[in-house]
DNA sequence: GTCTACAAGATTGTTGACAATCTTCCCACA
DNA sequence: TGTGGGAAGATTGTCAACAATCTTGTAGAC
């Protein structure tokens, strides 16, 4: 394992990807001379790094008492839901303006290959692909700041991104969803783009809810 | 100044207020030991502080080349502003939806307060009670993870919020603005707040945008 | 006169040790 | 049996010293 002498950047990564990925489960006290052992560094680096880790909403620190994976409650979930829904309508308004053919041919690529997941039940590359396509829609738009919030509200929902998909009837309207929000940027109409972006994520954002229910 | 014994917390804040009102300014350096000094307290918690000022967008830093407050552009700023609208939009749809008779009263309140500045010609003022009505109407939202990315985005812009007000004839546009805002949040019309706070923001974006041509 | 090589100074990166604080466990005592 | 006190261990908070790196200034070669 992680046994190589790390830089602050790479343990950053690392103990990122252990939060995101669920090595590091949610309310996990994180002993700092632990990690330090984990990663091959020293205690100053693993605090700043849960320093910078806390500012973005993965950790809770409380002085004198250390550091833990901060746990997102279900109603959480949906807040971020409901913020990554303005921040990503934002995006698409600004990539129906200025995304470029390579952009919209990567989307229309994307998508192609999101029919063939759904037509065969792999709902576990869909899901991945998925995250593509925001990601490619995210890129086209070059705004970097709203790109930037995207990313933080990204990492602090990652465990709940898998669940929506597997609603009933939900693949199929997810598609459909999808194919809107392309074509509006295709078109270069910022407000159809934008519409069809929210309404994409209300959509999420009601079966979420509707799940959370039967629960 | 500043010779007494400080924690990590407390370091971080005054750190970030001198960031904030400028006392440290834009593309300048920021030296661990001079800053540990200031502050009175060691290199290790400036050196965390600062990691929590990068991950916040205050400060950049480079490795083995240090810290410098971050030099926020005209274009940058349009960005800030941009994603504010869209998170703000949003918490004045939520305000409208779970705002109590207080909250109101405060909001309709600090309205008659920058009425009484415009009537005067005191700008300043109006500026402050411009950034408090706000926060109360983030307040009222109760939604946490919208109001920490707001926080984020304000702390970075501030340095640009002064001069749209200062535009001809922008003053009492804009009250007219904050008071279709409030008026809508207090018939409890989450669409209609929403689009007002949108139609003022917009506003404000027009007029940097038309400011920066102009310079 | 301009450019490269190298030394000196300044600053960051890392480590280890120590102090302060919290947590756990055990024991005397009621 | 239950409870408060306190000691031992674990963990965080802080500091100073050292190593690594970058920057600056100077001297020499062409």
């Amino acid at each position: 394992m992680g046994t190589q002498l790390l830089n602050e950047q790479t343990c950053y990564e690392r103990l990122r990807n252990w939060i995101i990925d669920g090595t590091l489960q949610p309310n996990e006290r994180l002993i700092e001379l632990e990690l330090a052992a984990r990663l091959g560094t020293g205690r100053a680096t693993i605090r700043t790094v849960l320093a910078r880790l806390e500012q973005e909403g993965l950790v809770v620190r409380e002085p004198n008492r250390g550091a833990r994976v901060r746990f997102v409650s279900h109603e959480e979930a949906l807040e971020i839901l409901e913020a990554r829904t303005a921040i990503e309508s934002l995006l698409a308004r600004f990539a129906a303006m200025r995304a470029r053919p390579e952009d919209i041919a990567q989307m229309r690529d994307l998508l192609a290959q999101m029919r063939a997941c759904i037509e065969q039940g792999d709902l576990v590359s869909y899901s991945a692909l998925n995250t593509a396509l925001h990601r490619v829609i995210a890129e086209a738009a070059r705004h970097r700041t709203a790109a930037r919030l995207l990313e933080t509200l990204g990492s602090q929902s990652v465990r709940y991104q898998y669940r929506t998909i597997l609603a009933p009837g939900r693949p199929a309207t997810s598609l459909t969803e999808h194919n809107a929000v392309v074509e509006a940027i295709a078109a270069h109409d910022p407000d159809a783009a934008e519409q069809a972006m929210r309404a994409h994520l209300s959509g999420v954002c009601e079966t979420l809810r509707r799940l959370r229910q039967g629960h």
